[in-house]
Order: C-alpha cells, then sequence, then structure tokens
DNA sequence: CCAAGATTGGACTATTCCGTCCAGAACGAT
DNA sequence: ATCGTTCTGGACGGAATAGTCCAATCTTGG
C-alpha cells in the first residue's frame, strides 16, 4: 500500500504479499477499510517507535543535524520514491476516512511532540534561546520534512528533501545561544 | 478528482459532473489515463497562472507577507480539506504515471521559480541580502507550503500551514538588509 | 485415538467501473 | 426539403475486484 497507494492497492495483492488467502483475511478483517485502518495504525507506530529511537534523546543541534542525515539517506535508498510512509497516506485518505485522517493527525502529533520535546530539553540545557518557541519550531520542521517528501518523491531527486529541512535547522539554529 | 482523489474519481461521476456522456469522454480522451493527465495539466496551468498574478511583481517582503495571507486564506475556506490542488495530485500520481510525475515536477518547478525571481528583484533592489540563495529559499518555502497544506488537510485546521509559512518566512526576514 | 469444533484454501458470486457500440438525433451540402 | 455524414446518449459487455461460502483439513479436549 505504501509502494502502490492505498486504493491503487488490490485484496489479491494483499493475499500474495501475506501469503494467506481470502478466508484468512475476512477473518482478521471486516472489509477493505478496516485492513486500511490497520495498516495505517501499524505503520504509525513503527514509525513512532523509530522517531522515538532518534529523538527521544536529543539534546544538541547536532543531534538534530544526525536526524536529518538519516532521514535522508533512508529516503535517498530509493530516490524520494513513495515519499513518507505516514504522508502518502495522509494524503490519500484524510478526505476519505474520517477514522484513518484521525489516527494520522494524532501521530504527526505524537511526532510533532517528540521534536518539541527534544528542542525544550535543548532549552533547558541553555543550548537554545528562551525566545524560541518549541511547538512552533516543531511544526516547521515537520512541514518542511512533509513537503521535502513531497517534492523530491514528484522530481525523484532528494534535493529538495535537502533544501527543506536545510532551512528548517538554519532557522532553529538562529535560536541557538552560541 | 481533486475533491475525491484521481483513483477514487470514476467516470460515472466525471460524466455526471460535466453534464455529458460516455462517447463525448472517450470522444476526447482515450481512456482514463489520458483524462487524468489532462485534468493534471489544466490544473497545472490554473495554479501557474493564479500564482503568476501573485508573484510576477513580488518586490518586497510585505508582498510575501501577502501571498502568504491569500494562500492561508484560500484553503481556510475549505478548512484545510482537499490539501495543495497540486501537492494532493502529486502525492497519488507520482509513483504510478510518470507522464504526471513529470507535469507535476515541472509545474513545481515553475512555481518555485516565481517565488525565486521575486527574490532576485528583492536582492537587487537592495531589500534581501546578497548571501541570500533565492533558489534555495525558495525551495525551502514551497516545501513550507507543501508540508503546511498536508498537515492543515490532516488535522482540518489551517495552524499548521500557517506556523510552517511564517517559520520559512521569518526564515527569509533574517536575510532582509534592514 | 476420536469426535466436535475451529480454521483454511480458493472457487465462486456480486458489484463496480472502464470502455464499446449503435440507434437515432443533429447537421450541412446541394 | 432531402440525403449523406457526423455526433450523441446511454444501454451494454467485459474485466477487475470486493466479498461469500463450503468441503477439506487441522486442532483440541476427553
Amino acid at each position: 500500500m505504501y509502494v502502490r497507494g492505498v486504493n491503487a492497492t488490490t485484496l489479491d495483492e494483499v493475499r500474495a504479499a501475506s501469503g494467506t488467502s481470502k478466508s484468512q483475511l475476512y477473518q482478521h478483517f471486516a472489509d477493505k477499510d478496516q485492513l486500511v485502518r490497520a495498516v495505517v495504525a501499524l505503520r504509525a507506530g513503527q514509525v513512532l517507535e523509530r522517531e522515538q529511537g532518534y529523538l527521544e534523546r536529543l539534546r544538541s543541534f547536532r543531534g538534530l543535524l544526525r536526524w536529518r542525515d538519516a532521514l535522508v539517506q533512508r529516503n535517498a535508498l530509493q530516490n524520494g520514491a513513495y515519499g513518507c510512509a505516514l504522508g502518502s497516506m495522509a494524503s490519500e485518505l484524510s478526505d476519505q476516512d474520517d477514522e484513518a485522517r484521525t489516527t494520522l493527525a494524532e501521530t504527526f502529533a505524537a511526532w510533532t511532540g517528540l521534536i518539541a520535546a527534544g528542542l525544550r530539553r535543548m532549552q533547558i540545557s541553555g543550548a537554545l534561546a528562551e525566545a524560541a518557541d518549541p511547538d512552533k519550531l516543531a511544526v516547521g520542521l515537520m512541514a518542511a520534512l512533509q513537503g521535502g517528501y513531497l517534492l523530491a518523491e514528484t522530481q525523484q531527486d532528494i534535493a529538495p528533501m535537502e533544501t527543506a529541512l536545510d532551512m528548517a535547522l538554519d532557522h532553529i539554529r538562529s535560536f541557538l545561544t552560541k
């Protein structure tokens, strides 16, 4: 579903990819919508867990740069194709399945929250100026990331993703105390 | 297609919405893919024309703020739903129809180019520092815009779009000469 | 080890939707 | 006005895909 898109993925493809049968599929999921929601929940959990690993101990600007590099590198492996696992589903599902949209909105909020928490730790340690607003900076960074994913996917080139993240990080850098 | 998504839109819906019949549809378009590409080209042209109207005479930071306000206001009318006309199609089509992807990539490039040209005029007039890189700033701003659209669509709230654009504009502001 | 119950594979049905086709209407040349 | 040509509406065929069902198989408690 990540590669082909949610709507373009058929249950037969799911069946083949999972090496199971229709009856098993319908044993676990009432219909395709429920399956899609389960996929959304699964990917949301995976992304959050991965990001938590990177971000929960974030305490410095260099940590942010490492985080940036990891994301760029992962996306470079596929030349930007498919975009962000959450972003592509969000774009396709938000106006189509309100339950999925809610899950995705909460996941984006949690993800952004991880960044904001890291920025707040930088503030407490004195690395980041008090004048900085961690929540707004985190939302801006997340938007730059998602927009970067989208432009990279469209251009089949991760350059715009790097540029976007660098801009957001430059902006955060301007709030460093030295 | 903008509202329901490209893949979720049926030709019967197109037929009903256009007040025509199947034979007329197939008179003009060989198949659904061709219709989709025509839609992409049409919307791309419309967006570029609209943006050209806003951006071709951009010469000041206040002009950028007005541009920002116009985009936010337009998106507020639908509470962020459906996202950017180009962005939502880009996300759905980029890994599915290479011709559509190319058109969208070129359109994003042209749109970004309009912004970059405006920034360059600001540089020539001395409002923007020579150290600023108009192309990179424009890409960053476009990514913030697209990411903002996506987050706003997912949250059904334009606040993240505003935050993202404000961040990008703040960053540009830091390159103003006074 | 056996029988009742649960699970499975995959054939089958129902539905949706893309694309075709033709009878009749509209048009235009003479 | 008439006749040949073009165009149109929308019924229809066929392919793709969601969802059902049951005979065969596996599992489990006694």
